[in-house]
DNA sequence: AACTATTTATAAGA
DNA sequence: TTCTTATAAATAGTT
């Protein structure tokens, strides 16, 4: 979307990344905030900025440590034959 | 977007959310995936369905487990201080 | 941070 | 779940 497509690839420029990042980044957010009020789903969006800042968003029904200490306490043997992976 | 407008509160019909989730989970793991590529950045999406089904999307930078470890290493208090919060 | 032309995501329906 | 199409929403390029 916007004025021409985009091709979707690294942005060589730093600085570039960083303003891709912040028009972005807060879209993002949004997206996965309809997403868990809507259809009331656990979720978690670890971000790390061009510069390394972490964001951490996760969704409103259960509390912080529960969605990650789900993640976290699960081996890696685990998330491997639980998990689905993309890319 | 789409033919209404849809007001962001949650879904009473368990399959109605289903229904939303599978149609809006794509769309999420996408802009998730161009958010990484264009800014590369390191960046994990993890996504429980109404049915409890988890997904995990992780940015292409790092291997899964550096960004896993980098959250599930840090103690809570860590995680306070170190993070910025949206909701 | 703000402006819009344009692309993209998706609501509703089949 | 998958396709279609009208429409809402995100955002690219620019200032």
């Amino acid at each position: 979307m916007g004025r021409r497509k985009l091709k979707i690839q690294r942005l060589e420029n730093l600085k570039a990344r960083q303003a891709k990042y912040s028009k972005r980044k807060p879209g993002m957010i949004k997206k996965a905030n309809e997403l868990a009020v809507l259809c009331d789903v656990d979720l978690a969006l670890l971000l790390f900025s061009p510069s390394d800042q972490p964001t951490l968003f996760v969704g409103q029904k259960k509390a912080l440590s529960d969605v990650l200490e789900r993640l976290s306490k699960m081996s890696f043997e685990e998330r491997e034959a639980r998990y689905r992976y993309y890319q």
